[in-house]
DNA sequence: GATGAATGAGTTTTCATTCAT
DNA sequence: GATGAATGAAAACTCATTCAT
């Protein structure tokens, strides 16, 4: 749950901190990266101040969150590349992966505040390229054994999953739950090298949705 | 722009609640629905005074938005409908129709604060239920061709809707731009009644998708 | 009251952002750049809403209140300059010259935050820049005439003057309000050329005491 | 470095102890009694727990540090006056003493809160009325035998110093080293018994400056 | 006895909403 | 009716003090 960088803790701190990272991972999956501090240092059974201690602001925290989950969903890709030679289907199980990777979705492509934050980080931009890399380098290869279309890049992907792991609140509980397993098996169906409908736009590569770059704005 | 519920205005009165009202639904569109009133009033060009006389309070601004851009898509969907025999044409139409959809998936789908309200209001619901309802004619007509796969529901589209519709901060802007379309056509592939994978979880009804059920979470 | 880069205000507005700067000159003179907003404002007899609203954060206050007294300072030093010809006789009105010195003095040399913060302001240093060259001419002049010391410069003055204008908590109130006249003609007679001991250190510079200079640190 | 009511403690205990203290006295004299705690057992080198367990609050450690520093200053003068008969001379070897002097003055002058703190402090009273006492016995002999003006009593002294002893922000780091002395000088000067400017204001005496004595103001 | 972690009260700052001009 | 000022509750953040290791 974390990263070297931090110099050896207490045990009790240790634990104080993997409940703060675990709290704010969730509530900024689930509600954003607005959260009340005080909300988050909550639901850890924390106090505010201890919060505080171990990340003196806001953005201190969610690149903690960053690096956590991060490397969490990079090691999960490596596994998977490791064990699954088919690379369409290793492209369905890194997709799959869970929350971990809706987490990293949510902070790099959703939360304005957090991309800021998380491209500023150089061990985080080193994540990044390296699962940006791995992604593309399945799309490739299911492009080139004819098991994806060639009209997509990974930076697609990467969109597609950004808009598949939002927060639905309009639905009930086990909707919510099976929502992006359902959507994104019907949008893989979308994906499959078949005679498809031209799409739209432009294939959208993995630079296109780096974090370190002046965004559009209003 | 205006539901019959208000009463006569004078003219720059009038033009003024519909600035307000232009100025809220792109904010809250694009920004979501905690926009800083000052900030609509900003874009609007009227004094926070003037926003407030209008609108008591958050809550009546959202339900006027919501009114608004309801109405719009009923009103589109309507004519679709109309001059589109093909269900599966008419369905695309639809759902490529545009920013009022989006406006009406950000407001019912993915804004807590927003379902809540809309939820509360009688013509709204009179409104949603119409346009469930056609939508949800369209989805049975084209599973009766065959053009749509039969494992899906209505409330699927809306969910698969409001995740197309997001904001992704990532992308430059004219990924950003093409997006929902470049997506939603990827998605209409999946969806075609071709031999696919099952999908996960369960058809999604109109009803797991009204507003007013008591399904926030925190 | 105020400089000119003010926009033109309400009345009740204006009334209320002088009474904000007299609050603040009195607190920030009598108890240092550190007293709570909510203590600025209470004295101000205003809401803390409404103190934030015309000052978005400390220091734009401090700003104010400097600009401010500098303002009133400069004033009355070219009228003591304009009707005193005796420099000696002029520099020591200038010296007694009451509160908005001692405000000033407080915020350019006692507290670091202010400095900085005054440092900063075009407008302000050539206010500052003025008012050096004035007290640097009076001085010259006054050691010309063989009516002050040859062994001290402006600086010095600041620097005396800056000691002077303290807050003695320790004595009463009368001893307090008439502490800053008595001790400043002590030392007066001090300045004046007559045989006295040499003075250690070195003269100090009006250089030496401007306000932008990236100053010592602990 | 301490008083008698201090209990045998280890040598580490002890040694602690001394350098939280001389922490502490060079904190507060330059940066007033509000420094953070922690930075105080930072400089000393502690942890902010061991802080805590010599001294149970800030005041306690204000009453220490005061009475490490009256003593101190106590015996300088005892000594000066036991071995320099002159005593204009005498005075101003007081006077020149050094920072031992300048914490003396800053605390039981200067600050509010340690004022209260070091006036509730029968030892300390006793330090600081002998203290007095033999300020006071300098003053008058000097005045008799012609060397100090008669204007002025010791309470004078006592502001005198207290004003003097202000840390300069505004100035570079040399100045402000040699501020205290030259400018002590200057007043000497202006001390002397030479015909001089009437004093406005009245001799101030030692008991308008002792400790303990309700006049604060806000 | 030393250490550093935890706590929560106090401050700063923002912003929804009300009110005077 | 329009405007922008005033207000105060809520959220972010700091730091004195207590407590577990």
């Amino acid at each position: 749950m974390t990263t070297d960088a931090t110099p050896r803790l207490r045990a009790d701190a240790r634990r104080n901190r993997d409940r703060i990272i675990t709290a704010a991972r969730t509530a900024f999956t689930d509600r954003g990266t607005d959260v009340p501090m005080e909300e988050i240092a909550r639901i850890a059974g924390v106090g505010i101040g201890t919060l505080y201690r171990r990340f003196p602001d806001r953005d201190s925290l969610i690149r903690a969150v960053g690096q956590d989950a991060f490397q969490r969903v990079l090691d999960k890709a490596r596994e998977i590349v490791d064990s699954e030679p088919d690379p369409w289907q290793a492209l369905t199980e890194v997709l799959l992966s869970g929350t971990d990777l809706h987490t990293v979705v949510r902070l790099s492509m959703l939360s304005e505040r957090a991309r800021s934050v998380l491209g500023d980080d150089p061990e985080l931009q080193r994540c990044r390229d390296e699962l940006l890399e791995i992604m593309d380098g399945l799309v490739r290869a299911a492009q080139e054994n004819g098991s994806l279309r060639p009209d997509v890049s990974s930076g697609d992907i990467g969109i597609i999953l950004s808009m598949l792991l939002q927060n639905i609140h309009a639905a009930p509980e086990d909707v919510r739950r099976d929502a992006p397993a359902r959507y994104l098996t019907l949008v893989l169906d979308g994906l499959q090298a078949r005679p498809g409908t031209p799409l739209p736009g432009r294939p959208v590569t993995p630079e296109d949705i780096v974090m370190n770059r002046p965004n559009a704005r209003r």
